[in-house]
DNA sequence: ATCCGGTAGA
DNA sequence: TCTACCGGAT
């Protein structure tokens, strides 16, 4: 059941892996889900944050039983309908669930195609966020959404990160826009990013930092 | 003490 | 377009 990996998706795998393990052991269908009392839930889901997210994952596993056969649904309109499920989760479950050649948008993958084919401008603008959803179904290969998005999300993670990047490590160091030698933004601000409002900016040469997280719950099963 | 993050609702 | 939500990491 997918649905409990959709919901931990905006908290740090680490903190989630023993809890998402302890969760399907505790519901292993979707259907057990809907009958467990959501006070249950919601004590099982302590202490990851945003409560109200077992609540609505609950809901979600209640509608799918109820009038999807327990059954989620692969269509990201009905998807998205549901409380709890945006377009990023939609698109989440669409491809790891599914297989289906679905775009995804985290803050991950939102600041991997920014700096890789934008390089400047706040990647959360209202126009940043549409050109960079547009990248991301522009450049999904055909029949390899899951893929291809699994590889966004863990680059993003492990190679691409906020703080340190490690750029010597990337294949697309030489036309990423936001790597400065790429002489793109000819600021030879010298193991800097150029201008990134958001604040992503900071070293962008690896200081043989941690590589930890990266967001592997994923088993796969509808 | 500050930063970080999908979704929903205002 | 902006904010609340909730914990952990820095």
């Amino acid at each position: 059941m997918l649905v409990s990996e959709i919901m931990l998706q905006q908290t740090q795998v680490d903190r989630v892996a023993p809890k998402y393990q302890e969760f399907l052991r505790r519901y292993p269908t979707i259907e057990a889900l809907a009958r467990a009392p959501v006070q249950e839930v919601k004590r099982v889901w302590y202490p990851l944050g945003y409560n109200i997210r077992p609540v609505r994952l609950h809901g979600i596993a209640r509608e799918t039983v109820e009038r999807y056969g327990g059954r989620l649904p692969d269509d990201a309109r009905t998807l998205q309908a549901m409380k709890g499920i945006g377009r990023y989760t939609a698109g989440a479950v669409l491809s790891f669930a599914f297989h289906r050649d679905a775009p995804i948008l985290d803050t991950n993958v939102r600041r991997l195609l920014h700096r890789v084919f934008v390089g400047q401008g706040d990647p959360r603008s209202h126009r940043g966020t549409t050109a960079l959803w547009a990248l991301s179904e522009a450049l999904l290969p055909r029949g390899k959404g899951y893929d291809f998005n699994q590889a966004l999300m863990d680059f993003g993670a492990l190679v691409c990160t906020a703080r340190k990047p490690l750029c010597l490590l990337c294949p697309m160091r030489t036309f990423c826009h936001a790597y400065p030698w790429s002489g793109r933004d000819g600021s030879g601000t010298g193991g800097r990013v150029k201008a990134a409002p958001s604040g992503d900016r900071d070293a962008l040469v690896p200081t043989s930092g941690a590589i930890r997280r990266t967001r592997r719950a994923r088993g796969g099963r509808a």
